[in-house]
DNA sequence: CAGCGCACATGACAAACGTCATACGGTGAC
DNA sequence: GTCACCGTATGACGTTTGTCATGTGCGCTG
């Protein structure tokens, strides 16, 4: 059982530094292998077609296209590669679009490598794993109260733009826009729209 | 000339990932050395004063203290250790925070780890590096034209709070608050205060 | 089918906000 | 020593928000 065929990985992150360091890092896994190394979300799909990892270990924030859609779109298109996600800022949102678009593994930075390549492989095998306190946190947030209309009047006040403005942009009268931000904030309980934007930012609900 | 005195490193991040994964890099190059790691700003001074590093590598976010406070204290009590951030979001405020810091490097994350050596010998020889491009950035975004005063107030209005929290806040009345609002909004090219946070966040106004 | 929740609207009122004019004392520059 | 700018303040004005009551129509669900 010394030769079996390696754990083929793939790499995903903007930041250089932290990418160059976590392969030296894997590599010194015995079985594991960087196949692939990406900076961007398109080229990390582009990579996966051409190499075909069995794990791709994505960063959640990246040009172009974040993790999670990347990993949308490795589901579709590499159904036998398992993706996970890692992060440096683990909002509750994230992990819950990220476990619906079929990520089996959301670790936050702050793991050693060593644990990494552990859960690596426990995704490989088929397994999740999702960091404690992460869940924790996603599961304290709970669902949003929002209905799908407030929740995107939320989203277009999030510049600060004025009532007016969102109105048009999302072709309401401004009596009805006011009413939607009014039931919003008070179901998150913000005094305001202003801070109801950041609480629902915070808990992921945007 | 083979045998010189190693650079001894201190090296800053919450990340684990990261920062074991950056250490690993960098005991690669022969004239480095990392004497101490540190997963937070006041363990990174405690570990500053008891390792006396040549040059300390600092997040520019951590808990407990940021790195340019870090480094801040670092330059009272330890004058002889260089010190240099590196950073995920490099807005062009931090530099500028940085550099009246006393920090003599500051580099994105996403260079690679030679270069990061690279520049980490550069500051211990007592020369200075900025990144290229986030000195432009800092250029390009240029000085704030808010006063003092109006800075603090734009901070307090920060988190969506009314006009009537900021002045207790702030010890000021309403009325005064409102103008100095007004006038750093209309400063700023702002609609209102909301804008004006963002945008003055943006910037590195805040 | 009756009831409920949601999308959407209107009108009205009070509170908060943005803007402007005006004022006065302090500080630094010329 | 005047001039300009800042910090601070007040009062007044119109506009924007927040809140509430109330109404219509639609689609589920019991």
């Amino acid at each position: 059982m010394t030769t079996a065929r390696p754990l083929r990985v793939l790499l995903a992150d903007d930041e250089h530094l932290i990418r160059g360091a976590l392969a030296a890092l894997l590599a010194l896994e015995e079985d594991l292998v960087v196949v692939a190394e990406a900076a961007s979300g398109p080229e990390a799909l582009a990579m996966a077609l051409a190499h075909r990892p069995d794990v791709a270990v994505l960063d959640l924030q990246m040009p172009g296209a974040d993790g999670v859609k990347v990993a949308t779109s490795l589901r579709a298109e590499l159904p036998d590669c398992r993706t996970m996600i890692v992060t440096s800022h683990g909002r509750p949102g994230h992990l819950k679009r990220a476990l619906a678009a079929g990520v089996r593994g959301f670790v936050p930075k702050t793991v050693s490598a060593r644990r990494l390549a552990e859960i690596i492989r426990t995704v490989h095998a088929g397994n999740r794993y999702v960091d404690p306190e992460l869940a924790a946190d996603a599961i304290s947030a709970g669902d949003s109260p929002l209905t799908a209309r407030e929740a995107e009047v939320l989203e277009l006040a999030a510049d600060g733009a004025p009532v007016a403005e969102i109105a048009e942009r999302a072709s309401l009268s401004q009596g009805t826009v006011r009413n939607y931000l009014s039931s919003a904030a008070s179901k998150i309980g913000a005094e305001n729209r202003h801070t109801a934007v950041r609480l629902a930012r915070e808990r992921g609900w945007v």
